[in-house]
DNA sequence: CTTATACATCGAAATATTTGAATATTTAAA
DNA sequence: TTTAAATATTCAAATATTTCGATGTATAAG
């Protein structure tokens, strides 16, 4: 994983909306609907939008499109990549 | 840790001359020195101290008074428990 | 085919971050 | 005690991010 992934993923991790979407993923275990993301927080629907496209762009979350809904899995392969990077810091 | 330390630390990692900073650790094992930093970014000198304060404020660096010289520490118990939030992400 | 639902995009305002010039502070050296 | 070196602070400009109203697009339901 290069610098500019670890400041993507960083950068997507920096605010507290999208800190609670992830953590939401450990009451609903295996995926969460946009829709109970839009329940969730305390924003508008283009404000949601936005922070699951941070999340999205970062690939910590892999959509996928059920007709009209769209699912998000947390994408664990990025996430372990992303805690290997931090690991290495501390030589 | 709470979300807004969580927050913090990640926003802290959200820049490509923080991350080198921090990376920088890997080469000079124990400790690094403020000169050092400003020879390593090509940034004026208040904005190297600027990012400093940012990884200060975030406590992922330990400072450390030499004098007129100021040594850094990383703070490997922060990461570590910075790590241990994002592990448990993973359910 | 028309309408409703779910989500995305655009545009603009508010706020936050990054950067550097100028200057201040602290401490060591002369 | 004057001077120089290392770092911090202040201020303003440039840029980026967050937010929401308005609107667009895709798909399902009637």
């Amino acid at each position: 994983m290069d610098n500019k992934k670890i400041e993507k993923i960083s950068r997507a991790l920096s605010d507290a909306n999208r800190i609670a979407i992830l953590q939401q993923f450990k009451k609903k275990k295996d995926c969460l609907y946009c829709a109970e993301v839009n329940d969730l927080l305390d924003l508008t629907q283009p404000s949601v939008s936005h922070h699951l496209k941070q999340l999205v762009d970062a690939e910590l979350l892999l959509p996928q499109k059920e007709g009209r809904n769209l699912k998000y899995v947390l994408n664990q392969q990025v996430l372990d990549e992303y805690i290997a990077c931090l690991t290495e810091l501390k030589d």
